[in-house]
DNA sequence: AATGACCCCAACCGCCGACGG
DNA sequence: TCCGTCGGCGGTTGGGGTCAT
């Protein structure tokens, strides 16, 4: 328990300054200076403690205050500087929990008066709240942890994490080791959204004839839900239809296929048998490269048959032959991508958010299949 | 128009380091 | 060296404003 604060004295006055209070407080400062701001109130005829006599002329009364909104320079300083002075509190790994970090010069125990100081005219107080109400919602908007400074990465469910990591162990091909915590962080949650994406694409493939608008459905309301979550603008139920192609044909399977190849050739195998069965027999073609392309094709004609309207470009293609689908190499995307898809790239990275894939799959897999 | 939910920010609280006796 | 005082900081709160229903 620290010691009692000052304005704990009875009778002194708390809460919102009047008028008069500032104008009080600003003639006694201008025309002696603050001196010692425990006696000021006495001196200045105020009926406050001294802290709350500071801390209304430093945040409010200042003559240099700079009042308005904050400029687009300011704000990408604050964030930089944000980065580069970092946090009190550091997570710590061994006790899995925040702890005050004072031994590392990065990380510095007056973050904010020291931003405060780069931005003439603005209080650390001003310059805090506004990144706890805007910046922080910006970065996280951005696919930013406003903490780190780092992509998100989100592990709150990981009930197969132990398996995946020891996959991950066995196969190889990540970056990150034990004594690398932030690497081996970001590795198991890539890891992770590969296999909840590969198990998406089974659950799809796997359907005969599965009911896509209920697919839309689904992801409509978890992104409207994600969105909100975010503090993002809803997208257009044209943008959900873009979405849905992109994840359909290019970032899903090319961001599964990699995960695939390196889990095994069996594994890769099973994966484009199920791709084939989900075909009609006519349209079977010799290409698996062409099969996958065509199924998803096939899947987005019934989007289309729906209730949401048509996109004007063309979805890319793969352009892997069998022989290297079947080796385990990487499916490629051909250079045929359109502007529509790549400008999804960014909003793809808003939904980076495992608890998102992974109810989508639940809900999917909960589903009674179509005969 | 009424009401509840949400947002924003001025102000407060509790803690810490510096400093002087 | 110890202890009390003070200034300063970051985290948190609560009340007023705004928006949605």
């Amino acid at each position: 328990m620290g010691r009692s604060p000052c304005c704990d004295e009875v009778g002194l006055k708390r809460g919102p300054w009047t008028p008069e209070e500032d104008k009080k407080l600003r003639d006694y400062v201008q025309k002696n200076g603050h001196g010692s701001w425990r006696r000021l109130p006495k001196l200045a005829g105020l009926n406050r403690c001294g802290k709350s006599c500071r801390l209304r002329w430093i945040n409010y009364l200042r003559p240099d205050i700079k009042r308005g909104n904050f400029t687009e320079e300011e704000e990408s300083l604050i964030i930089d500087l944000h980065s580069l002075h970092g946090n009190k509190y550091a997570f710590c790994f061994l006790t899995q929990s925040f702890r005050p970090c004072f031994s590392t010069p990065c990380f510095s125990n007056r973050r904010w008066s020291t931003i405060a100081a780069s931005l003439p005219g603005r209080t650390d107080n001003e310059i805090k709240n506004y990144w706890n109400t805007h910046l922080r919602k910006k970065l996280l908007r951005m696919g930013i942890d406003p903490v780190t400074h780092q992509p998100r990465t989100d592990l709150r469910v990981l009930p197969g994490l132990p398996e995946l990591l020891t996959a991950a162990n066995l196969v190889g091909g990540f970056t990150s080791s034990l004594n690398d915590p932030l690497h081996l962080q970001a590795d198991a949650a890539h890891l992770i959204k590969l296999h909840l994406v590969q198990n998406l694409v089974q659950v799809l493939t796997s359907n005969p004839t599965p009911n896509l608008n209920q697919i839309i459905g689904l992801f409509g309301s978890a992104v409207l839900r994600n969105y909100r979550l975010n503090d993002v603008d809803v997208p257009s139920s044209r943008q959900l239809e873009s979405l849905l192609r992109h994840l359909l044909h290019g970032s899903l399977l090319q961001r599964t296929a990699p995960m695939a190849s390196s889990l095994s050739t069996q594994g890769w195998q099973s994966f484009v048998d199920s791709l084939h069965r989900s075909m009609p027999e006519s349209s079977r073609s010799v290409d698996a490269g062409d099969q996958a392309a065509a199924a998803a094709t096939d899947d987005l004609s019934s989007v289309n048959e729906g209730c949401l309207p048509t996109s004007d470009s063309t979805p890319p293609y793969l352009s892997s032959s069998p022989e290297n689908m079947t080796k385990g190499e990487p499916i490629t995307i051909d250079g045929s991508i359109n502007a529509p898809y790549e400008a999804w790239d960014a909003n793809l990275d808003d939904l980076d958010d495992l608890g998102y894939w992974k109810e989508i799959l639940d809900q999917i897999s909960s589903w009674p299949n179509t005969p």
